[in-house]
DNA sequence: CTCCTACTTGAAGCGCGGTTCAAGTCAAGG
DNA sequence: CCTTGACTTGAACCGCGCTTCAAGTAGGAG
């Protein structure tokens, strides 16, 4: 056996993920073992690498779904790229948007009104949060 | 009756939430009935100022089971501001790992690497999404 | 050789945030 | 009166992102 390939109890040590994980991951198409020893799924090191992608990814809050479509979308990087522009474009939306409601939290911390959802400064913040 | 009761179907247009959802956040305890007209539901119009801040607050990440305990912090409004100033230090957070994400995707789309996986630019980024 | 341990599988289950369904009920209109 | 249409109910179902379970199996230790 390959030396430099890790089992699956090794990549879930060192990715942080319980091997179900890692299996669920391989049915939807995340990740692929290069081979098995045994019953064990044997992995590439830059499997790492790959995980580390799809968590950032997940965290982000984009679907395993997304995620996997954007790793199948292959060397054909042209794809690629106009996937990543039009997530980037939405995670700044987000970003705005979130910004939007720590300025209305922010308010409520240091708001004088009581009840809270009473003050006229909250309310208008509120419906700026969805409706910018 | 009052007039100035809405029956569900008038919270629901005005509000943009299914029926169905109305009656989901009443059993979760988000919002309340005042009565009926016959089997129908009758609101206060303020439910619809309480539904534009769960509306708010959900597409903001909190669950509605959070938003439940927050709503029911009820008039003592020491425990909701603290909470809220806990949720302001979180969406700051939250804002900050997306910035983080954003500009690798920023890169990502002017990156010459091909694969752009392999560009230690792209990979660094990356980890710095998570673990800034 | 046997035994232990760490994995393997498919299937079921969970929490979230709802929607959808079948069957029933009410108010208003003709 | 009876029909129509919008609601009512509880229960089942959905997609997501997994975990948990029972039953089975391979590799290595003794």
């Amino acid at each position: 056996m390959d030396e430099t390939l890790l089992d699956i109890g090794e990549v879930a040590r060192q990715s942080g993920l319980a091997p179900s994980a890692l299996r669920f991951y391989e049915r939807k198409g995340l990740i692929e073992a290069v081979g098995r020893n045994g019953l064990r799924r044997t992995y590439l090191p830059a499997t790492l690498e790959r995980l580390a992608l799809v968590t950032c990814a997940r965290d982000a809050g984009f679907t395993l779904a997304e995620i996997a479509a954007f790793l199948r979308a292959g060397p054909s990087d042209a794809v690629l790229r106009e996937g990543m522009a039009a997530k980037e474009r939405a995670v700044d939306e987000r970003i705005a948007q979130l910004t939007r409601l720590r300025d209305s939290l922010r308010h409520a911390v240091v708001c004088d009104h009581d009840p809270l959802v009473e003050c006229p400064a909250f309310k208008q913040a509120i419906r700026r949060v969805s409706v910018p």
